[in-house]
RNA sequence: GGCGUCGUAGCCAAGUGGCUAAGGCGGCGGAUUGCAAAUCCGCUAUUCCCCGGUUCGAAUCCGGGCGACGCCUCCA
């Protein structure tokens, strides 16, 4: 089966999309870069997270065993400031934004990650690593600093296409310790006041890279699979990274390095700012200046934040949607229009979702019955299932599903083009509603028990393919999950029976008079043939 | 300055050598409806930033230009 597969990835080390193939045969590891848990995340560390976690859900899906470890950097310079600033010790900082950072992932529906290691919890493999890379040659201390020697690494800068010599590498007190400018820190020795761990170069804390070589070696060994990240981490960060790996263990570190596009903010939002480098070398031709921060990057350092408000406004999944609209390199331009548009389409699908569950009786989301037992509505968790289940249909509503279905995992095969394999589920959207309508399933005396099974069985292809982007996995938060609900709920069902009284005496004046004063307080109604079904905007 | 990425309809967004250039949002027309909403059907880019070149054939490859953006410093 998995052999079968013809899944491409876009490797960055190559600049080209390579044949996927593990080095385990049916195993992957995978290893995404996490925050350094300094402050709150903003809308741009989602990025990467809901993609690999929408990676890892279709490789489960094909088949493959797969171990996803996303690490937790909660030691550096900007904790340590962050902790003075505020009066609080570092592990609090850390703490606290690690918490910040975990439950927005929740809200996404990033739930797939297996180890979450934290750099303090692994000093010793890095104090290890580092010892590793000394003995080996690759590095030296200097005066409680140890520091990577990039002259000695030949293929440094391949994988962000520079040479050491064109770095131009940190400056402050440390590059004097330094024998060559492009040198960056494994280890930092200690300031009086600031946290440290013992280390045989006396008291300090690790580099900024090294953490990621020692965990991802604990974790998912030498040489893995995927290792992912922002367009931005390439340099310095992963460059580094995979000197220091691949220097001490004389192999690859990964096969295939994966990196998601950056996120812009639009004309709109006020978030990002060009680089401070570019503005400064721009011959600052008169007013372009101030229009160039209109739109551009968003960053913690430049202000970018609200997070919670931001998924409680518009749910988790929305903004899930948001970013699996798009290509994960590609860079997407954040804006309440584009949510919007998101918005809207997620409620197409949710209408279906409804009808569905209408029509038939049936639950689609888990739900618990009057039994006390949970029901839902079964679908094929695995690709050799999902064909199995539309194998040697030949016409009708399930052919094209299947049809639908193969093009949505070629566009999934193909470097997981998210955008491209959405356009199929609105094509399977349209084709179910469609169903419905010409098999007048929604009238009770025209519809058959074959057309229901039918049904069924192309709602749980949609739910399949939903399932691995990680969507219409439980119900949508309606209006009513919160105190108010059932008050709310009760008035609908008033207005909805008085109205239908009018609509029965034909008084539309006064059915309609409910229908806009609902309107205006953005309740649509929809008069169906089993009565009436509402909505909030 | 060095290294990159991108430029497809009003907007978002697939496609990267050859069937009529996916899909979504919005808009317009129709079916349906008491009227709506929802749903379905149809229409909405003779053309892919511009100019050259390669080719029987290019949105897709090559060269040049214009424009936007990223990295080279902390960053997902």
């Amino acid at each position: 089966m998995i052999s079968q597969l013809n899944i491409r990835v876009y490797n960055t080390l190559t600049r080209q999309k390579e044949p996927f193939q593990t080095i385990e045969p049916g195993k992957v590891g995978m290893y995404l870069c996490g925050p350094t848990v300094y402050a709150e995340a903003h809308i741009g560390h989602m990025v990467g997270p809901v993609i690999f976690d929408t990676i890892k859900r279709y490789l489960v899906y094909c088949g493959f065993e797969v171990t996803w470890v996303v690490n937790i950097t909660d030691v550096d310079d900007k904790l340590i400031a962050s902790s003075r600033k505020r009066g609080i010790s570092m592990a609090q900082v850390a703490t606290e934004m690690t918490m910040d950072y975990l439950a927005n992932l929740q809200a996404l529906g990033v739930t797939q990650i297996d180890y979450l290691p934290r750099a303090t919890d692994n000093m010793d493999e890095i104090v290890r690593f580092i010892e590793e890379l000394i003995a080996g040659g690759f590095a030296y201390a200097n005066d409680g600093d140890v520091f990577f020697d990039v002259t000695r690494d030949a293929e440094y800068g391949k994988l962000s296409n520079r040479t050491a010599d064109s770095q131009q590498g940190e400056g402050g007190g440390a590059a004097a310790k330094k024998r060559s400018s492009g040198d960056f820190a494994l280890w930092k020795s200690a300031k009086p006041d600031e946290p440290s761990w013992p280390s045989p170069w006396g008291d300090g804390r690790p580099g900024w890279h090294i953490e990621c070589s020692a965990m991802s070696r604990r974790i998912l060994g030498k040489t893995f699979d995927i290792h992912g990240g922002g367009l931005d981490l390439v340099f310095p960060h992963h460059e580094n990274e995979l000197a220091q790996s691949r220097c001490c263990h004389g192999q690859p570190m990964v096969r295939y390095w994966m990196h998601n596009g950056l996120m812009r903010a639009g004309a709109a939002g006020k978030v990002g700012g060009k680089s401070d480098r570019d503005s400064a070398a721009t011959d600052s031709t008169t007013d372009s200046a101030t229009e160039a921060d209109a739109a551009g990057k968003i960053s913690r350092s430049k202000g970018a934040g609200g997070l919670h408000k931001l998924i409680e406004q518009q749910t988790g999944e929305r903004i899930r949607f948001f970013l699996l609209r798009s290509q994960y390199r590609s860079t997407i331009l954040f804006g309440d229009e584009g949510l919007e548009e998101a918005g809207q389409s997620l409620n197409a699908f949710y209408r279906l979702i409804g009808r569905f569950e209408r029509l038939s009786g049936q639950a689609f989301y888990p739900r618990v019955n009057a039994a006390g037992e949970v029901e839902e509505l079964a679908y094929a968790k695995t690709r050799s299932d999902g064909h199995a289940l539309l194998a040697g249909v030949s016409d009708g509503l399930l052919e094209e599903l299947s049809k639908l279905r193969a093009s949505y995992l070629e566009k999934m095969d193909d470097d997981f083009n998210t955008g491209g394999a959405v356009s199929d589920l609105f094509e399977m959207s349209r084709a179910i509603n469609r169903f419905i309508d010409q098999q007048h399933l929604e009238d009770t005396k025209r519809r058959t028990p074959a057309g229901l099974a039918t049904l069924s069985i192309a709602m749980s292809v949609l739910r399949e393919l939903g399932a691995i982007m990680g969507l219409f996995l439980k119900a949508p938060k309606k209006t009513g999950d919160d105190g108010a609900s059932q008050t709310v709920d009760g008035l609908m069902k008033l207005l909805i029976e008085l109205r239908a009284k009018a609509r029965a005496s034909k008084d539309f004046a006064t059915s309609d008079a409910i229908r806009d004063g609902l309107a205006a307080v953005g309740i649509t109604l929809q008069d169906l043939k089993e009565g009436t079904t509402w909505e909030k905007a």
